[in-house]
Parts: structure tokens; sequence; C-alpha cells
DNA sequence: GCCAACGTTGGC
DNA sequence: GCCAACGTTGGC
């Protein structure tokens, strides 16, 4: 492509799209019943800085699917914002909801354990933030479990 | 089921 | 605006 082109359609940015960390219990919703919907609306985040993750996400936005408490907690798929951030239906209260669509599930769950274990993923909100249930995820990060989930 | 970590609430 | 009390999350 000669060069005058390039700069009128410069090559859309690879590295512009965000990864984030959905937490679910899977006794209230598993990623079993994300892959059998296809499609869901995240509801039920009451905590401001897990809100304030919900509102960045964009369109198209890939998520790890994480599911805590019940047995081994682990990575254990891929979803994908389907619609951006609105008004929780059920209340006042300036609480969101985000829908997330089914992508993929990982061919091996990468486990709590195992990302605690690798110190690439030192800084990971996962480890550090234990607690939140909606955190950013950096491309890094992303790829690192990309790579220990295959 | 225990408990540590953390967020929220409310009295002062 | 501090901080104790309390509630919730989530690993173990």
């Amino acid at each position: 492509m000669p060069l005058d082109l390039l700069v009128i359609f410069p090559k859309p940015k690879i590295d512009c799209m965000n990864y984030w960390l959905i937490k679910s219990d899977p006794e209230t919703y598993s990623f079993e019943r994300m892959k059998k919907e296809k499609k869901t609306n995240w509801d039920g985040v009451h905590n401001y800085a897990a809100r304030n993750h919900l509102k960045a996400m964009k369109k198209g936005d890939l998520s790890f699917f994480y599911e805590s408490m019940n047995g081994e907690p682990s990575i254990v798929g891929i979803v994908k914002v389907a619609k951006e951030h609105y008004q929780d239906p059920t209340t006042t209260e300036s609480w969101v909801w985000v829908d997330f669509e089914y992508v993929e599930e990982v061919k091996k769950p990468v486990t709590l354990k195992e990302v605690k274990g690798n110190k690439k993923l030192a800084a990971m909100a996962l480890v550090r933030i234990s607690r939140l249930s909606v955190q950013p995820v950096t491309k890094e990060e992303w790829d690192e479990v990309i790579a220990m989930s295959k």
C-alpha cells in the first residue's frame, strides 16, 4: 500500500482492545449455563470499583470468565462484551449491567493456584485484589493466561 | 464452616 | 473526617 494511503487509512490499532476478568460463583451463574444461553446480562455487581470497570467496557472487549467458590477456582472460558453498560432496571440506584456473549471454553482451565504460581502474573488483580469481582487484565497477562490454557 | 481482607455505614 | 462495628466475598 502506498504511503499516502496508509496515512488516510491507518491500520486499525491492535492494542486498543481492553481485556477483563469477571467472576462468578457457579452456583449463582456457571460458565456451563453461559455456554447454553449464549448471552447474559451481568447483574448483581454492587461494588463501586467493580462497577467502574463495567462502565469502562467497550463492545467487543474480551473477558475471562472465572469461577470462584466451588471446587478449584479457575479461569474457565472467554466471553465478549455484547452490550455496553446500562442502568440496572431493577433499581433506581446507580448500578449498571453489561451484556456478555459466550465466545469459547478454554482447553484447560487455569486455576488460581497456577496463576499465583506464575511470576509473570504476580501483578494481576486476581492475585493482589482477590475480592474484586470485575477487574482489568493487561494484554501481557491475557496472553500469558491464554498460553497456560493450551 | 472458618476467617482474612476489604468495603460500607454510622456515631462521634 | 476518623474509626469501630458490621457485612460480604472468596480462598482454604
